[in-house]
DNA sequence: TATTGTTATACTCTATAACTATA
DNA sequence: TATAGTTATAGAGTATAACAATA
């Protein structure tokens, strides 16, 4: 994507969105060579802490909408990283558990992002880091 | 969207992507009252800091592709609030110029918008409010 | 009645390529 | 040859509503 050399001048939220682009854009290259998204990366590290799991634990993880998380746990099991059986606890639900190749990705991923946001965050001073990872808590859970 | 009340347990890249969708939805409500999108609204106040601004340097300004800068200014002109004339300098460019209806939304929107983000990241403490803002600006410009 | 996960649908943002008119 | 802006196209992310099966 060009980008033109115009300085920014505008509030903190447009900037938090700039930023946030660059963010999802450098995650969507590293994990291109898998052919997962994103929120597919972040479920199976989910579905690795918390296996087995429920879709709706899932989607509460990352924050996203249960429609979201079935579209997100399609793509995973289409690529045999994730299966679905049913929850022998409630017979509406579903629970989802790691394949053999899903375990073995997530720690390849897993290792190629922490890399990655070394690099984008390594930039920053300590503290830096420190005080953004405390920022961001505020607001992802203030009212 | 349904927020389940799971902990957030991960890494400081997704942490960051959580909040620019809360920063996005935010945004998206306040303009919702008047049809703009978050990229209408950051290129409407570029037309009226820069006016009379080629398209290009609107893309620059929010860092976006010139193809979605077409589809921003398309938009802006359905609505009657930007004009796109011949740039009496470069034939093969346009000059953006704010319409009167324009200029006042601009205004409106731009009141509506400080309310709202002196309401999210009002919460934060000022030093780490300008914290924030120096952190994102390194983030935008590292290479 | 409420909940789990699904199907259905739609809109926005992002990205790439190719085209035109002009420089 | 390069540049400005466009058309064309596609893939994600996000959101709402409605539905079936079960609690």
């Amino acid at each position: 994507m060009p980008r033109a050399p115009e300085p920014a001048d505008d509030d903190l939220g447009a900037l938090f969105m700039r930023v946030a682009r660059r963010v999802r854009r450098r995650w969507v290259d590293v994990l291109e060579p898998w052919g997962l998204s994103p929120h597919q990366s972040r479920a199976l590290g989910v579905v690795g802490q918390h296996e087995p799991v429920r879709p709706g634990v899932i989607a509460g993880h990352l924050r996203i909408a249960p429609r979201s998380a079935t579209d997100v746990l399609d793509g995973l099991e289409g690529l045999g990283l994730v299966e679905r059986r049913p929850d022998p606890e409630d017979r509406r639900a579903q629970v989802v558990h790691l394949t053999t190749s899903g375990r073995r990705l997530l720690d390849e991923v897993g290792g190629a992002r922490r890399d990655d946001l070394a690099e984008f965050f390594g930039h920053l001073p300590v503290e830096d880091r420190a005080s953004l990872t405390r920022i961001l808590r505020a607001l992802e859970d203030d009212d």
